[in-house]
RNA sequence: GACCCCAUCGUCUAGCCAGGUCAGGACACCGGGUUUUCAUCCCGGCAACACGGGUUCGAAUCCCGUUGGGGUCACCA
């Protein structure tokens, strides 16, 4: 098929260096979320050409990341080190025609005259020295055996360099801040500020979305587009986000929190993790924050209203409860009471499956499906996380599920339950038909006669049902976990906790 | 240090560009209500325009400065 000119071409070039993490997450599902939106393309490039530190396990996990939230790609992944001799072509071109030049200055004496500027007070970016070398010069350095990199010749033209930025408006710099940048290592490697461009010029990348920490790239790298007189592309830069102390946030520093497969092992649905990483730095400008589909943040997202502010991550190390960002926790739920039920139960399965507690019957169309996703339903109001439907939730699915040490001290420790419980049970085995409407009937009669409040009664059987002290009106617990389970438990509770 | 960016509740943010409603929403927190329970739901509350100047009848909004925070200054990406 024809390119279209017209085309939207984003793309996300992870550097395989370690895992997906929350930041470069959410590079990724901004990139994908203007593809989507405009029909674009979005091309996927892994970015190994430090080798020293890239590795095919980081590869892996940066896939598996993109692939958990969603994220999919329409070209590559390609690998940035497969172009290594076209990199050094377009050096070449650059230094055949001028815009760059061989520097022979090691490495001891540019740091020598960087620590000088900086003692004086003056700039220290490169100071020229090999920048204007005659060819003699150059031969007699040669000749030496001195190794050379390869310099990118800052025009000294003007006294600023300037572009539009679609994120943060118009970035100009003074010229003079802006030295002549290294492209080409003295081994002959070149360079991510070359061969990123090289590489987004072939992909054909008209747009390019980013952190904020590559501004200053930016203007290096569209010197190198115009040296080339190839189109430059839009730049759009997001801010970063940082960490309660401000600090950028790193999986060294911050651990697993900072990874996007901790969501996934943690019980995030997915789209729900990108629904609030997409909300740290975008709004819609109205007061939406959760989309449950794809779709609909498609629909509102517009780079536009990126923020120019940046954004803080806000955990608390140490707090069982929201282990991360509450708002996170916060549309996890959301997603969860408000997703489809047989959605839910597709991102459920492998939680299930984990505990072997998933039965085969709940796949196909049928009683047993309808029953799981009726108690699914049911129970899902008051929870946040996926593994919540296998720890709290256990009681629904299994019999050896675990009693709340302090939902049993509450409520399954007045003596007279020690009587009460096996009557309940024997009361309730008889209740025709097994619904909520005649298990409520039956059990009001039952603690009228026995001069009960009913509230002793129905917080012990929800504790002795479901091991508990929270949960879903008990009636309807009774009906879901149906006459056999439900009278069972109630009796083996009256056992276990009174029994002598 | 130089250069660039940013600055509204604890956090995410709306409002700013085209000055003029008690500065709005969400999360968290607190209180109340519903209920047989609450980790559900409903209602209410707490809580911010960093500071100082200026322009203006009027400034969160425009300008300047200060302070604070962040980013970048590699033969990393």
């Amino acid at each position: 098929m024809a390119d279209r000119t017209d085309e939207l071409r984003v793309r996300f070039p992870p550097s395989p260096t370690g895992y997906l993490h929350i930041g470069s997450a959410r590079t990724a599902l901004y990139n994908w979320l203007l593809a989507r939106k405009h029909g674009g393309r979005l091309v996927l490039r892994i970015e190994d050409t430090d080798a020293a530190r890239s590795t095919e396990a980081s590869t892996r996990a940066i896939l598996e990341g993109l692939r958990w939230m969603g994220i999919t790609w329409d070209e590559g992944p390609y690998n940035q080190t497969d172009h290594a001799e076209e990199h050094r072509a377009v050096a070449r071109a650059l230094e055949e025609a001028g815009h760059a030049y061989r520097c022979y200055c090691t490495p001891d004496e540019l740091a020598a005259r960087r620590e000088k500027a900086r003692a004086e007070k003056g700039q220290y970016g490169y100071d020229g020295t090999c920048r204007d070398l005659t060819p003699e010069q150059r031969a007699a350095r040669e000749a030496e055996g001195r190794s050379h990199v390869v310099r990118f010749r800052v025009p000294r033209d003007r006294a600023s360099f300037r572009y539009e930025d679609r994120v943060y408006g118009v970035m100009e710099v003074p010229a003079d801040t802006i030295e002549d940048f290294v492209i080409v290592r003295s081994n002959g490697e070149p360079l991510y500020v070359l061969s990123n461009v090289v590489d987004d010029h072939r992909d054909r990348v008209n747009l390019v979305v980013r952190g904020a920490d590559h501004r200053f790239n930016t203007i290096k790298q569209i010197l190198i587009y115009e040296a080339m007189g190839w189109p430059v592309p839009d730049f759009g830069h997001i801010p970063l986000t940082l960490d309660p102390k401000r600090a950028k946030i790193s999986k060294r520093r911050h651990g697993e929190v900072v990874t996007v497969e901790f969501y996934r092992d943690r019980g995030f649905l997915p789209w729900a993790f990108c629904n609030f990483v997409a909300l740290q730095g975008w709004n819609a400008g109205d007061d939406r924050e959760v989309y449950l589909t794809p779709e609909e943040l498609v629909e509102a997202f517009d780079l536009s209203r990126v923020s120019r502010t940046n954004s803080v991550f806000n955990y608390d190390p140490g707090n069982k409860k929201f282990f991360t960002d509450p708002k996170a926790i916060h549309i996890n739920a959301a997603h969860i009471r408000g997703i489809p039920l047989d959605e839910l139960a597709a991102h459920l399965r492998p939680w299930f499956e984990r505990e072997g507690l998933w039965d085969p019957a709940w796949d196909a169309p049928g009683e047993a499906r309808e029953r799981f996703l009726a108690t699914l339903d049911l129970i899902r109001q008051r929870y946040h996380l996926l593994g919540d439907f296998v720890t709290l939730g256990r009681a629904w699915f299994a019999d050896d599920f675990d009693f709340d040490p302090k939902a049993v001290k509450k409520r399954l420790s007045r003596p007279e339950l020690a009587e009460l419980l096996p009557a309940l049970a024997e009361r309730l085995a008889a209740v025709e038909p097994w619904d909520a409407e005649h298990t409520e009937t039956a059990l009001r009669a039952f603690c009228e006669e026995r001069g009960v409040k009913p509230g002793l009664v129905i917080n012990a059987a929800r504790v002795a049902t479901t091991g508990q002290a929270v949960g879903p009106g008990i009636f309807d617990v009774f009906a879901s976990l149906g006459r056999e389970r439900t009278t069972r438990r109630i009796a083996a509770a009256a056992e276990r906790f009174f029994g002598s």
